[in-house]
DNA sequence: ACATTTTTGTACCAATCAGTCCAAAATAAA
DNA sequence: TTTATTTTGGACTGATTGGTACAAAAATGT
């Protein structure tokens, strides 16, 4: 059943996964359920891979949502800097708004950013996660201004206000349109919130 | 010890609480850590009542979440017309944004609204719970759609735009400023958030 | 073949979860 | 004082929580 993936040097008895792959799958739990409601038998299940093997990877539950908070900024950020090369950082972050409304469309709910959904759940409550969190969500924001300033040097946002300005209302509105839909608002009200997303990005 | 809460009529050993009173500290109690994160034990201990006193009253932990869910938006909507006949619906919604940032000043966190924040936790989760909130939160709408309608009798809002698209915006940028808050946003993009708060109302 | 090293499977742990059960306590009515 | 009625306190339940212990399994090196 187990792969050989120690085939060159390593001696004792071979992993029969990969730490990155497991990460992975842990990480999309995380995103669905959120850190307390993803139990560590649930996790197991998901990963694939029995308890002690879980503990001689990772630290503790707290250790491997860590890891997959990492993971979840690295992949973000790596994913929009690609899409930006396709279709222009405007069109990235309007992109974004259309895909969330397309994720309620198909699947009748929103899983918003894994980040921003651990500082509401890990906020005053698991400090040195709230202080990852915070460090994550930074960079985010630091990728959105970014945006913003090469979308104002394309012509694609005429708005003079300044770009740390633009992007912050454009996160604080997207962010905001997810929790607006999870607390059940009407399809009028969320389309009105994306127009707005649109008029923030002009 | 115990009070004599049924001096009149009423057979059997007497309650030693009121149901409304025990109700208010759980509500509280609830807003601050959440649905799942409040223990029975815990909220037994603020609500200084035994578990069979609890169960007696009340059918279960949910049933006394849907209980203050409920109380929760009466008494917001009660103090929220309350606070306009004081200093006016466009001050009401004013100082909203105001009083959240002096609680974060004041105690280094926000709560939020328990609604919004019940919608992120029971979201696809709880469906009687979820089909509340959206009930609940629809009737949080529906009064800052008529605070801007009196704003806009009174001419405290100019903005052409129709009433239900101003408070739609206000409230998602109102939300979005809670959860920027707690995914621990810089004092720079918290302000400028404020800033585009009063931007809406005006 | 045999020792060494590492991983895996499973049994186990104490703590906590929401919820139940029932005898003791406290009252009103008789 | 006794009886009926209701609430209270606390022991108890079975399920689940994150985490540990340890022997069996599977590889390499000799």
């Amino acid at each position: 059943m187990q792969k050989k993936l120690n085939s060159k040097n390593s001696i004792g008895r071979p992993k029969t996964f990969e730490k990155n792959e497991v990460l992975k799958l842990a990480m999309q739990h995380f995103w669905e359920h959120g850190y307390t409601a993803s139990s560590l038998d649930d996790l197991l299940l998901v990963m694939g891979i029995k308890k002690s093997s879980f503990y001689s990877t990772f630290k503790s539950k707290k250790e491997l949502f860590s890891n997959c908070l990492a993971l979840y900024r690295k992949e973000s950020l790596d994913y929009l800097e690609l899409t930006k090369k396709e279709i222009g950082p405007k069109g990235t972050m309007l992109f974004l708004t259309t895909n969330t409304i397309e994720e309620l469309r198909n699947t009748g709910k929103v899983k918003g950013c894994l980040l921003v959904n651990s500082g509401k759940e890990c906020y005053n409550k698991y400090e040195d996660l709230s202080h990852q969190i915070t460090v994550e969500f930074n960079f985010m924001q630091k990728l959105f201004i970014g945006f913003v300033e090469e979308a104002k040097e394309l012509g694609e946002i005429t708005n003079p206000k300044e770009a740390k300005i633009i992007a912050g209302r454009y996160m604080n509105t997207l962010n905001g349109l997810i929790i607006t839909i999870q607390a059940g608002a009407t399809q009028e009200l969320i389309d009105d919130v994306v127009e707005s997303l649109k008029e923030i990005l002009e």
